[in-house]
DNA sequence: TAGTATATTCGGGATATGCCGAATATAAGA
DNA sequence: TCTTATATTCGGCATATCCCGAATATACTA
């Protein structure tokens, strides 16, 4: 073992992208997608499918069925090659994926709730409703104008 | 049809409930539960498991296991009566139930990454890693702050 | 303490999900 | 146009999830 410090690098991915998967898949995203986005995640640079099969041992097709998957989250950014049919993945610069789920979920939700509210009998549940609402399209105003500080910040 | 603004208020409500679960479900709220969490919001009072079974179609047992689980993620709340057995759900007056997971979810994720940062060989990844997590707090903060304003409301 | 009303647990079956490998499609170059 | 490299689609199997009804547990009254 040539580097104290160096304690089992393999073991210490391994557990970043279990840790990952263990965080996403009660959100509904693939245990699958989600271990390759913390594989992304720790990757130096983009990476092939093969290399992907490789690393995380898991056949082509799941890979790229996976891959597809986090694109249409934007999570994941597929970048062509010219010469070569091969592609790359590596995550996306644009960190708000998920967040904008969370978001458009709250929004939603709000729409939802409000039109229950409209067409309920009792005024107590009519209130309640249009109180859940506000409440969480307060969260989403919340959200979105921290990611605007967050575009304008130094 | 004696009132035409009354159209099929079963229909509404039963669209209600399942536009509920369409939101929930790919949250990772199991459908049932889902549905009873939308059938109880339109509710004008505390409601009975028998009574469940009977609005729902669905078993007492499912029914029992559904609301438990509502009351887990905090978005339902029992009460007894004295002199019976029987207990009654209702919404919880706490709506934060939901925010509150998203809140967590950020959290351990904002966590995860940077502990992931630290053991990260490239420069840029770590960079990444970083910039990351401090975006997923950034909007955890956020909401925390929508919260505080919201409960010091009028 | 026995009896009743209610809730919960649990095993089994139905359904849905996810993964694999084979077959197919697509792009690039010869 | 043919060949090669690569990606994607699809059928089938394995596994996990969810719901039901029967059995069991629990709280209450008498």
């Amino acid at each position: 073992m040539p580097n104290i410090r160096n304690k089992e690098p393999q073991q210490i991915r391994h557990r970043f992208i279990q840790g990952m998967a263990d965080l996403l898949v009660p959100l509904g995203v693939p245990q699958t997608a989600a271990r390759l986005y913390g594989y992304l995640l720790l990757s130096d640079a983009p990476v092939s499918l093969d290399r992907i099969v490789a690393d995380l041992e898991i056949s082509k097709s799941t890979a790229s069925v996976a891959a597809h998957l986090l694109e249409m989250y934007t999570l994941v950014r597929r970048s062509g090659q010219r010469g070569t049919r091969r592609a790359l993945f590596e995550p996306s610069d644009d960190y708000s994926g998920m967040i904008n789920a969370q978001k458009r979920s709250l929004e939603r939700l709000a729409a939802l709730i409000k039109e229950g509210a409209r067409s309920s009998s009792s005024r107590k549940t009519r209130e309640r409703l249009r109180t859940m609402a506000e409440f969480y399209l307060a969260n989403r105003d919340a959200m979105e104008s921290a990611q605007r500080e967050w575009s304008a910040r130094k």
